[in-house]
DNA sequence: CAGGCTATATATAACTG
DNA sequence: TCAGTTATATATAGCCT
């Protein structure tokens, strides 16, 4: 029999973390069990999708949802699948990504501030209606950079492969591939990739 | 006093949804609550990431972050899974984003509906927090995937000019450059670029 | 329908081997 | 470090207002 007084000491209302690192792994392990299976429980009882994401200070991940994958849930969320005809269409924008950005953490600053205030209701949507603009002309900008990199890239190692392949030629060069680091050849789910961007 | 017996019928072994609509409303508000109480503590106990994501059947979203957006929990999530399998997340990633956008012209109409009523503040608003986050997300992850390739690209270019520099000084065998090394070899290239991101 | 209550079920801190 | 044990703390189902 315990007779020992067994009081959560860093429980209740001044909790933090808990500094004997044991004790912390332990807790760690048992809370993360807990709740993957709270998590579990709720989705199913409640029939709602549930997704979660541990990473613990060690940089290992754990995860769970009630779906495939995190990913698949917050797509659900997301919408219904748009055809890529859209997409293109969109790549249409140009550059000044960063200060984009960088106006868009201000925004997103402002924004939240806004909304914390009683009043002023008009303008915390109109400043968010505008931000959204914002994000999705940065997406688009970002997008549109990444597509024209692999592009570039594509072509750059082509022509690094057409120059290797001429070179060798002339001069009768041979080579032992059993060592060697293999040069850039692109993979088709490269190509695949960058069409679906 | 209660003399009444309470079982909880649903639990326990066979546990499924609960099929009274009510109390599976009662219960979501419930369990979704301490869910969240449960991710904090462990965030805090145990010193960890934490993110969870429930998404009602009604479509609603709730979340839970220990940092202050769920972004860059999920940030890191989507780096950790896409060192394991990189090119179907990145198309994941990409329809994300396609469904981002879509989302969002969807919700821009609907404040813009809302917005010539008369009420309805918070739902709206709501959204379009949760929205900002989203987006927040995909940018982050576009802007971390062009950082990326900038830096494979980079990578994979000096690696080309080393090997063509070796193969072209040390000549011995003789290949035909037609059949040219296999693709796959370059996801490992790639794996190894990814893992210090 | 939201909020409160209480009995019960579950989670887990502290401990043991 | 790991798996079990038990007392205690917390979560919550069912009921009520």
């Amino acid at each position: 029999m315990f007779i020992n007084v067994r009081v959560c000491e860093h429980l209740g209302l001044g909790f933090k973390r808990i500094e004997d690192k044991s004790c912390r792994q332990v807790a760690f392990c048992k809370r993360r069990k807990g709740l993957m299976k709270k998590a579990k429980e709720l989705s199913i009882l409640c029939d709602v999708d549930v997704g979660a994401v541990i990473i613990s200070n060690r940089g290992r991940l754990h995860d769970f949802s009630s779906t495939n994958s995190l990913t698949g849930i917050l797509q659900r969320y997301e919408g219904h699948v748009e055809s890529e005809k859209e997409i293109s269409e969109e790549i249409k924008v140009a550059e000044q990504s960063k200060y984009s950005s960088m106006k868009m953490g201000e925004l997103l600053q402002t924004t939240e501030r806004q909304l914390e205030e009683p009043n002023a209701d008009s303008l915390p949507v109109t400043d968010l209606i505008h931000l959204e603009k914002e994000l999705q002309t940065t997406l688009m900008q970002i997008r549109s950079r990444k597509e024209k990199m692999l592009r570039e890239e594509n072509k750059l190692l082509e022509v690094n492969r057409a120059w290797i392949k001429k070179n060798i030629n002339v001069n009768e060069i041979s080579m032992d591939f059993t060592d060697l680091p293999p040069p850039h050849i692109l993979c088709g789910q490269e190509r695949v990739t960058l069409d679906f961007l």
